[in-house]
DNA sequence: AATACTAGCAACCGCGTTTGT
DNA sequence: AACAAACGCGGTTGCTAGTAT
């Protein structure tokens, strides 16, 4: 037993809105308003169609002050820190973008921010070549071109994320890629079980004793392109797992130009761009562990989460 | 010029959540 | 408290226009 369908589909029409039908119901909500209840409201202006098709209708593109296209730098700079925080909660993501809709947000990320993000990432990491000098097995040993979930899409930007800030981190360390997939699986499990547990992914990182914390010799700056000397706290996980030694660069490499490509292959607006973003992460992730991406907008953007009543 | 392929987008569908009775 | 109806969200589908062969 199914649930009852909202609608007699027999008698709805489907498919494209003509200009008749928009300016039908455009017309009656400016006069009446939706009267909150979107199943009764088709039939009250005569439209064959399913209410929840109106409804989608107005929110999309009737409603006033709609945008389409021509997204900014800086939308782009929201949208994606957000998805790499909050995963695809599109209409949250929407709720930060005044005038965007969920679907044109969701759309936009699937078909060419996405893209532009990880494509240029899986460029530059298939060119490195392991500190063993062996090749990976096949094109893909560590390539996530087969990424399909947004745990993974997460993990993947985050990754392409830590190397600008980072090239020293493990992710540019040939050396640990061996282990990198049960690392994955690791991040991918609380990734899953955070986005399971809202209150998890909300709530402060856990307080780190000081035998859980590690360091690493370097900070790379991507906006000057300056090497730090302050030793920097990493991630507390990879010390758990074992990745204490290889992660604080006991077996780092001379880490070759290629590593920088991703910055060559960058115009200025580019690096400015991602001068912005890197920027937002140093400042809003300071007191969180390196990939607990969720500070990103406990600072700035607790209004994010009003929806689900929430404070920090 | 015709066909195949691809990308972008609008709309639909199913299901979890919220609200009303 | 329990149930049903409606809402809202995210994933998916299908159409269309543009591009490649």
């Amino acid at each position: 037993m199914g649930r009852a369908p909202c609608c007699d589909k027999a008698n709805v029409k489907k498919g494209p809105w003509s200009p008749e039908e928009d300016f039908k119901l455009k017309s009656y909500i400016d006069q009446h308003g939706t009267g909150n209840n979107w199943i009764a409201l088709p039939q009250k202006i005569g439209l064959k169609r399913c209410g929840k098709s109106c409804r989608l209708r107005w929110l999309n593109y009737l409603r006033p002050n709609i945008k389409h296209g021509g997204f900014t730098e800086e939308e782009d700079n929201i949208i994606c820190s957000l998805y790499i925080s909050i995963g695809s909660r599109w209409s949250i993501i929407a709720a930060q973008l005044p005038g965007r809709t969920d679907n044109d947000i969701k759309n936009y990320w699937n078909t060419r921010l996405k893209k532009k993000l990880l494509g240029r990432h899986r460029k530059s990491s298939s060119r490195r070549v392991p500190i063993t000098g062996q090749e990976p097995e096949g094109e893909d040993a560590f390539d996530l071109q087969n990424l399909s979930n947004s745990a993974l899409e997460r993990l993947q930007l985050h990754m392409q994320l830590q190397t600008l800030q980072n090239p020293f981190s493990l992710y540019n360390n040939p050396a640990l890629w061996p282990k990198l997939n049960h690392l994955q699986h690791m991040m991918i499990e609380t990734l899953d079980s955070l986005d399971q547990n809202p209150a998890l992914n909300l709530s402060a990182p856990p307080a780190l004793g000081q035998e859980d914390s590690i360091k690493i010799p370097f900070q790379f700056d991507p906006k000057s392109g300056d090497l730090g000397t302050e030793m920097v706290e990493q991630n507390p996980v990879l010390v758990n797992d074992g990745f204490a030694a290889a992660a604080a660069g006991e077996n780092l490499q001379t880490v070759g130009d290629d590593e920088f490509d991703c910055f060559k292959e960058m115009g200025s607006a580019g690096r400015e761009n991602f001068a912005w973003w890197c920027d937002e992460f140093e400042v809003k992730s300071t007191s969180s562990s390196s990939w607990d991406s969720t500070a990103v907008i406990h600072q700035s953007d607790d209004h994010v989460y009003g929806d689900y009543g929430m404070s920090f």
